[in-house]
DNA sequence: AGAATCATGTAAGGGGTTACATGATTCG
DNA sequence: CGAATCATGTAACCCCTTACATGATTCT
């Protein structure tokens, strides 16, 4: 009943988006999910698994739940949002994400459910985000410089980082252009 | 006893770099293990763990285990590979990953261990990631040019993807670079 | 008639993290 | 005298994965 939502990940705020424009039900839920063109690509998971996280968000008060029978069909659960749910999907959806492993899972599923909220929020989530990844980079060539001689291994990694967010933030960019393409910047 | 080692990350494979050039006792392989400039960069783990993981070891066939008693102190656990672990370390350590989402863990841990190895071990290693990797890149281009004009996210995501392992590409011409400095390549 | 769809879950088990247990010795 | 070092683990707990359970209806 305690038991604390996963800070680091924050998987289980993602399905909050799937309930921000009504009510829905589980299985209608996991139809959605399983698209291969959609989430899936970076977040996929079984059934059962789906059905344990809504219970879990409904333990922790960010959902709601209430049984809709039907004809000749297993009743639905159907699923909405409360006030703290919704506060805190939209409070998900504009944080950037504080590590680099978790850039892929993380900040993609953010950008999914963004682009459905419109360019203001995406611009939101990318600006945020390419600000924690400059940061990171700062970081990163500092430890660079400031790392001993000797330290190569530790050389090494740093750069590998340092690889990566370089390649985020450039990703980062196309995604913003391919947003506002009309818009001239910087 | 016979649960299966994780074929996946095969984390477990990596301590046996820590006994290629001897027997050592858990203590002893804890105080390398957690040096901030060596294999601490990119694989913490707890105390416990690293008993629990010798241990599993020792249940596949792995590792030996002797007590080597001391005055004074407590005896001693004594690791050493058995020739399964030579043949397995062996094997570990030129074999590539699968996939980009090991290559933080376990790439750098395959190329902290095959520095020791020497030169040869390390060109081995990249060579054979570098291959992989173009082939990543490959199949992920097609993706992308594959992918339907709707399907926008679908895109975005090989994009993100083909970004990275374009770095981990850079990333690895680099370090070659830094053990072969001299030979002219290509 | 058999398979897939609709719609929920429970149960078992694996792997990992965190906390705690032990008990002597040496260092400050 | 208290703290850190040496040296090993066990126990509880959490999260996730996998497999299985159910049972009517509609499609092939």
């Amino acid at each position: 009943m305690d038991s604390p939502l996963s800070e680091e990940l924050s998987s289980e705020h993602a399905l909050l988006g799937f309930l921000a424009y009504g009510p829905r039900h589980g299985y209608d839920i996991y139809q959605e999910l399983s698209d291969p063109d959609g989430l899936w690509m970076v977040w996929r998971m079984k059934q059962s698994r789906l059905y344990a996280m809504l219970a879990r968000l409904e333990d922790h008060g960010l959902l709601t739940s209430s049984m809709e029978p039907q004809e000749g069909r297993p009743p639905r659960k159907m699923y909405a949002l409360t006030a703290a749910g919704r506060a805190a999907y939209r409070a998900w959806i504009k944080t950037p994400v504080e590590h680099g492993r978790q850039f892929r899972l993380c900040l993609l599923t953010r950008l999914f459910f963004a682009r459905r909220e419109g360019p203001q929020a995406v611009e939101e989530l990318i600006g945020g985000q390419r600000a924690a990844c400059r940061e990171w980079l700062c970081d990163l060539e500092e430890s660079i410089d400031t790392a001993a001689e000797g330290a190569s291994f530790k050389r090494l990694v740093f750069r590998y980082r340092s690889g990566q967010v370089e390649a985020m933030l450039d990703w980062l960019d196309s995604c913003e252009d391919e947003f506002a393409p009309a818009e001239v910047r910087r």
